[in-house]
RNA sequence: GCCGAUGUAGCUCAGGGGUAGAGCAGCUGACUUGUAAUCAGCAGGUCGUCGGUUCGACUCCGACCAUCGGCUCCA
């Protein structure tokens, strides 16, 4: 029989038979070197030959290769086991409700989900069952089995089967063998590796019940996909459990219940009710982005809210969106509040005539916008009907347009650090199917875009076909605590909106041409950068955005005269300042400072009284006592805007 | 919009076909307080809305509304 040289970890080599089992292989050597029980934690091999990849341990090894075991805990270990586990799922799935077609089962950050088509649907109390039958099956330890079957075969067996769903996916891969599962009764067609058995998945639990579009089409018909997440231990699966439950304590939804910041009412749903303290915190942001204007160039400008609907059939986002407008009839005549700025900011650029001299003009607008957003899609202050954006478009020349790209990153560089943002991730999202322009004006776009982005050394995420009809974008995104991604800052291209309204500028020849227009925002909604900065401070704003700054305690009713002539003399100094008389005991009002996340408590009793001075109490801990002066001095340089005036 | 779930006092939650409960918050009083909850009393509800079943519904059924997790969408 033909031998092969295989290599392992330790750097040996041996001669083995052709056909081994990568598991075969590994065993015989463990079996000198004492590595056995990492074999007995191995889920996969990872095999070096042309490439590397990871396989069944069951895999015959047929050339010469280097193999190493795949632990269970490491990325791809963890990969291959929420792999099974969803094929498990699927298997319980089929046992409990043969009716069932199985569709798609894919891995996802940390777990799985699987689609399925079942007459009358899952309802939530079957998920219980299905774990326990897939608990049932992990016992019974079913080998798991790779078969290579020709494509019209699998096609076969799978229509025998009344497996619609993969009948399709079948027809649709090109290579003439595909790979099948088996495990028990239960077959899947699976590219793998997998388990070698199912006794091998060590602990998992199913999450949620969703529905789910056949090839995530809503025109298609409506699958159910049921969640799960699938750990090395069942320790670890509990410590991914707690994790949730800890992100949840920042989740911007209970805290700004907490913090008396927002709130929403059933009687405008997604239009969030701003509270006094949120209004601090919209209105201080607001307040940094006007004073970054001043030094990057823009103006701002005041426009109407509501139009003639005329303005969105030239702008084009009639016929894209205007089931996602509000939109009321006056005098016989159609009307609509905005949801976005720009073709209005195209107006007002037209009421002029332009020179290249004038070139570029930034107009600003934190005007106020109402989106029709689909009910099932509203998400706190994530996603609302009624939003603000740190809004700005810009007309510029074509030879300007590097430029302002780079100016736009300067600005969003400079307010992401002031933040303390470094998580972003960076989408470029190119020409959708529907589209409005001239293809030139879009690859000049794109190219703009590309060039910008590559200049400022961004990890770059392409999205075909995501960008808006008018033209490409790029989109800065941030995750919530759910992980879920969210764009705050864009910038984008307009390849439509200046011939459509017939914007002009005349050029140093004399000539007349279209400027290039620029859409872009930094915070984005600053209803969504509120949620996003909630959730990355856990609640605690930085002391410029804090509604109250500094809350002045009293140790008893002896000391309210002195509490509340410092708070005076904070409030004097500009800061936000309130003294906290009530008839409590100085515990008690620590402990709600705290709960509420006021930055700056000062502590003052008969001693500090009589010597003039505070007892501060920061990050959670008492400090010794300072001069009042002292104190105020130091929370208004720490209350300073970032990047504002020295 | 679609699938699944949830909705009881301002908040967090218990309850269950036969007159609605707790803690916190609120109000009143006592205590005069030294760094994360002092004590007592009082008040607070069309049990999301509308309809149906029933002698009787907060509880069972249906529709709708809102919220939550996904899907689709996201100018």
């Amino acid at each position: 029989m033909a031998e092969i040289t295989v290599t392992f970890e330790d750097g040996a080599a041996e001669r083995l038979p052709a056909g081994i089992t990568a598991a075969e292989a590994m065993r015989r050597h463990a079996g000198r070197d004492g590595g056995r029980a990492r074999l007995e934690r191995a889920v996969a091999a990872r095999v070096e030959a042309d490439g590397s990849t990871v396989v069944d341990l069951t895999r015959p090894l047929l050339r010469d290769c280097r193999v190493a075991p795949v632990a269970v805990e490491t990325p791809e270990g963890l990969e291959v086991i929420r792999h099974s586990t969803a094929h498990l799922m699927a298997q319980a799935v089929k046992r409990l409700f043969p009716e069932t077609q199985i569709t798609i089962g894919p891995v996802i950050e940390n777990g799985f989900y699987y689609d399925f088509k079942r007459p009358g649907g899952f309802a939530s109390e079957d998920l219980p069952r299905i774990e326990e039958t897939m608990r049932a099956i992990v016992a019974e330890d079913l080998p798991v089995r790779r078969e290579e079957v020709a494509r019209g075969e699998a096609v076969r067996r799978f229509r025998e089967m009344g497996e619609h769903y993969k009948v399709e996916i079948i027809e649709g891969i090109p290579d003439d063998v595909v790979s099948l599962y088996h495990q028990g009764e239960f077959v899947d067609l699976c590219r793998g590796p997998h388990v070698p058995s199912t006794g091998r998945i060590p602990a998992f639990r199913l999450t949620s019940l969703a529905g789910a579009y056949w090839r995530g089409d809503a025109r298609n018909e409506q699958l159910q996909r049921i969640y799960g997440t699938a750990w090395a231990s069942e320790q670890d699966l509990e410590a991914y459990l707690k994790r949730l439950e800890e992100a949840k304590q920042r989740d911007h939804r209970r805290l700004g219940q907490v913090l008396d910041l927002y709130s929403l009412h059933p009687i405008a749903p997604g239009s969030p009710f701003f509270h006094a303290k949120g209004a601090v915190v919209y209105n201080t942001l607001v307040q940094y982005i006007r004073s970054l204007y001043a030094r990057y160039g823009y103006t701002e400008v005041i426009t109407p809210l509501i139009y003639k609907t005329e303005l969105w059939k030239t702008s084009g986002h009639y016929d894209a969106f205007h089931d996602d407008m509000f939109l009321m009839t006056i005098e016989d005549e159609e009307y609509g509040v905005k949801p976005m700025n720009c073709p209005g900011h195209c107006y007002l650029f037209a009421t002029r005539k332009h020179s290249y001299r004038d070139l570029p003009v930034r107009y600003a607008d934190f005007s106020r916008l109402h989106r029709f957003e689909p009910s099932g899609t509203l998400a706190g202050l994530v996603r609302v009907r009624s939003m603000a954006q740190d809004d700005a478009h810009i007309y510029c020349a074509p030879e300007q347009l590097d430029g302002e790209l780079e100016r736009f990153v300067a600005m969003t560089r400079e307010v992401y650090a002031a933040f303390g943002f470094d998580r972003v991730e960076v989408t470029l999202q190119t020409r959708p199917e529907k589209f409005l322009g001239r293809l030139e004006l879009w690859e000049a776009a794109e190219a703009a875009l590309r060039r910008a982005l590559e200049r400022a050394g961004y990890a770059v995420t392409v999205l075909e076909g995501q960008g808006a009809f008018y033209g490409p974008k790029i989109g800065f995104d941030f995750r919530d605590v759910l992980e879920r991604s969210w764009t705050l800052a864009t910038v984008q291209i307009d390849c439509a909106m200046p011939e459509r309204f017939g914007l002009r500028y005349v050029t140093a020849e004399g000539t007349e041409a279209t400027p290039v227009m620029l859409h872009r925002a930094v915070l984005g909604s600053l209803e969504r950068f509120i949620a996003i900065l909630l959730e990355h401070t856990a609640g605690r704003l930085p002391l410029w955005l804090a509604p109250v700054q500094v809350r002045v305690l009293p140790v008893s009713e002896k000391a309210a005269a002195y509490a509340t002539r410092v708070a005076d003399a904070c409030r004097a100094a500009g800061l936000r300042a309130e003294a906290d008389l009530r008839n409590e005991k100085l515990g008690y009002k620590v402990r709600e400072a705290q709960v509420e996340k006021v930055p700056a408590v000062a502590v003052v009793g008969e001693r500090e009284a009589a010597a003039g001075t505070v007892a501060p109490r920061t990050e959670g801990a008492a400090q010794p006592a300072v001069p009042l002066d002292a104190f105020v001095a130091a929370t208004v340089a720490e209350a300073c805007v970032p990047g504002g005036e020295p």
